[in-house]
RNA sequence: UGGGGUGUCGCCAAGCGGUAAGGCACGGGACUUUGACUCCCGCAUGCGUAGGUUCAAAUCCUGCCACCCCAGCCA
């Protein structure tokens, strides 16, 4: 990502600074632990559901980290368990990171490519006594883990002679033995605190099929084994991951240390991201996507990258925000009010201005010709000049907002209602003479007498019109189809208020609009182009749904609005 | 109860012994042909808490308290 192509921070691209910079400098410091050295991180997603704004703020701080230091980062699929894995994510998670604005360089791995060297390291912890084939049950090994406060007992493999343990490991990378058969144990201590030293599995038997490697293995390497190789192999300096990695540091360096890794990386742990009223787990999102209680992965409700990207969010807008938000080691849950501030800044700048009416009623221009129409310029973007002005249609019968008249005003409001002034945005200002309501005492129609001399929307004698609202010519409107969008919870942490999160849903997150009317220079549009319909918010074509000649917007985001009676 | 972490404004977050940055949110005002944007102003005598060291402590020491993670052949 060139630092220089942000329109809205051309300068400070870049991640800040945070504690895992400190530590960096540190170990590149004179006589630090990596000085001298390229800074090499890794993002190495689990290819087993899709990318969400949690993995955007891991992507941001590897990828930033390496640009930061002009280093490297690599990508890497983590595909050591192939019961959950598969390929169909593997090209979505480079797309989301590709489309994130990341380059990793050619330098994209898989964990599996390891397997080979992952197995020998294996038999040299065996040949070392540091490993040994344990013929425990699952249910066994958790029977003799022990408890908090009392420590594992001894598995009775746990000193059967390393020739009798590589003769066994090998046999069952050769299929010689079932599934949860027998497992590789390394020998650390049983007295730990920390469980994960109490002797823990290295390798298990599982025959399932991988998605890059078939059925070469029926042995697959638990994480704690895998990763520390996979981050060695590699290279890597800095390996940069969440909190709950905290308590496996030292099985990493363990591994690290007593295989002779010809690198010795650092893991550095951070907190994940949590924004409120939305869930930021796989799981999770997956029990919304298969309950059917949202469209898909890709529902523009969804945290997922691939949901954010359909309900119009930015790549820059993104980074944005997780660069804002920092790093640091506290659990924290952060205002969904926030990423919806990073979005707004990003299209305030550059989305184009339009007219659109959501909730359409007809205004009659009763003094305005019948046969007469004309074309005002309408500035495209006030905030950028240079993008210049459209000519929009007018004529006598016009859409406008159905919020944007009221019989008996408010106190406070200043749009339309009998006898009040206002402007159509860029054409006259008109004054309101009535309305006309159907059966049910709905307004349809809105009645007003245009003043001829305000042509544009000025007012030659200075007087002041406080209200100035968007319309759309009823003779050139296109219809379209808009969707509103609101927190697909209710609650703000529905993590923990219930582990039903079904229970928590909002039942108003989504508001389908059927027959909203837009301005014409709207026809043909595609995403990802985004637009501000004046005075409501930011709007982009639905990139599943949308059809040239069936318009279909999402709201990614309202504009914030002051207004509320006095 | 064992181990590993974390506690600075409603939400994030700087701060690294010299007397509490910034952003979001919120409140007020100015401007406005978007009740938007922009711009002003306000918003922690206080840094989980109790002591201690020091001329000086959010920063150092000690003790408490609270919260998070860990007993998958998941990652």
């Amino acid at each position: 990502m060139n630092s220089n192509n942000d329109p809205i921070n051309p300068t400070t691209d870049d991640v800040s600074a945070n504690f895992i910079h400190d530590l960096i400098d540190e170990d590149l410091a004179p006589g630090g632990r990596f000085a001298g050295k390229t800074v090499h991180t890794r993002f190495p997603p689990e290819p087993n559901g899709y990318l969400h704004i949690g993995h955007a703020k891991a992507i941001v701080i590897d990828f930033g980290t390496a640009e930061k230091y002009n280093g490297l980062c690599n990508l890497r699929m983590d595909d050591t368990n192939p019961s959950t894995e598969d390929v169909e994510y593997v090209e979505a998670i480079q797309n989301d990171i590709r489309w994130l604005g990341y380059d990793w360089g050619g330098r994209f791995y898989y964990a599996s490519d390891y397997f080979p060297q992952m197995f020998d390291f294996a038999c040299r912890l065996i040949e070392k006594g540091l490993a040994y084939v344990c013929e425990l049950t699952p249910s066994q090994i958790r029977a003799t883990r022990g408890t908090l406060t009392t420590p594992a007992t001894p598995s009775p493999y746990r000193d059967r002679p390393a020739s009798e343990s590589l003769d066994l490991f090998r046999r069952m990378r050769a299929g010689e033995f079932p599934d949860e058969a027998m497992t590789l144990r390394a020998k650390i201590d049983l007295n730990s605190g920390n469980f994960n030293m109490r002797d823990p599995v290295l390798y298990r038997i599982l025959r399932a099929h991988h998605h890059r490697t078939g059925d070469d293995w029926c042995i697959y390497p638990m994480y704690d084994f895998a990763h520390p190789i996979e981050d060695a192999l590699e290279d890597i300096t800095h390996s940069l991951c969440s909190l709950e990695f905290e308590d496996h540091r030292p099985l990493y360096d363990w591994v690290i240390e007593h295989i002779d890794a010809p690198a010795k990386p650092r893991q550095i742990e951070f907190a994940r991201l949590n924004i409120n009223h939305t869930v930021m787990s796989k799981r999770k999102l997956r029990i919304l996507v298969e309950g059917g209680h949202v469209s898909g992965w890709d529902d523009p409700r969804m945290p997922t990258l691939s949901g954010l990207r359909r309900r119009g969010y930015t790549p820059a807008s993104i980074r944005n925000f997780i660069e804002r938000i920092g790093v640091s080691k506290v659990n924290s849950m952060v205002d969904y009010a926030f990423l919806e501030h990073c979005l707004r800044e990003d299209l305030n700048q550059n989305a184009r201005r339009v007219m659109a009416v959501l909730r359409p009623i007809k205004l009659i221009i009763d003094n305005y010709p019948a046969d007469r129409n004309e074309k005002f310029p309408v500035e495209n973007n006030p905030e950028r000049p240079e993008d210049g002005v459209r000519e929009v249609s007018f004529s006598r019968e016009l859409w406008i907002e159905a919020d944007d008249f009221m019989e008996t005003p408010a106190k406070g409001y200043f749009r339309l209602f009998p006898g009040n002034e206002v402007r159509l945005k860029s054409a006259y200002i008109v004054r309101c003479t009535g309305c006309k309501k159907d059966a049910d005492g709905q307004v349809r129609v809105v009645h007003a007498e245009y003043d001829p001399a305000t042509r544009g929307g000025s007012t030659p004698d200075g007087r002041r019109i406080r209200g100035t609202i968007h319309w759309v010519d009823a003779a050139t409107a296109q219809t379209a189809e808009i969707r509103l969008y609101d927190n697909l919870f209710s609650v703000e942490d529905p993590d923990t208020a219930d582990q039903e999160i079904i229970n928590h849903l909002n039942p108003d997150s989504l508001e389908v609009l059927p027959d909203c009317k837009i301005e014409a220079s709207l026809q043909g549009c595609r995403p990802p182009e985004a637009f501000q319909f004046l005075r409501l918010g930011y709007f982009c074509p639905d990139n599943v749904d949308s059809r040239p000649d069936a318009l279909v917007f999402n709201r990614s985001v309202s504009l914030k609005d002051s207004w509320r009676p006095k």
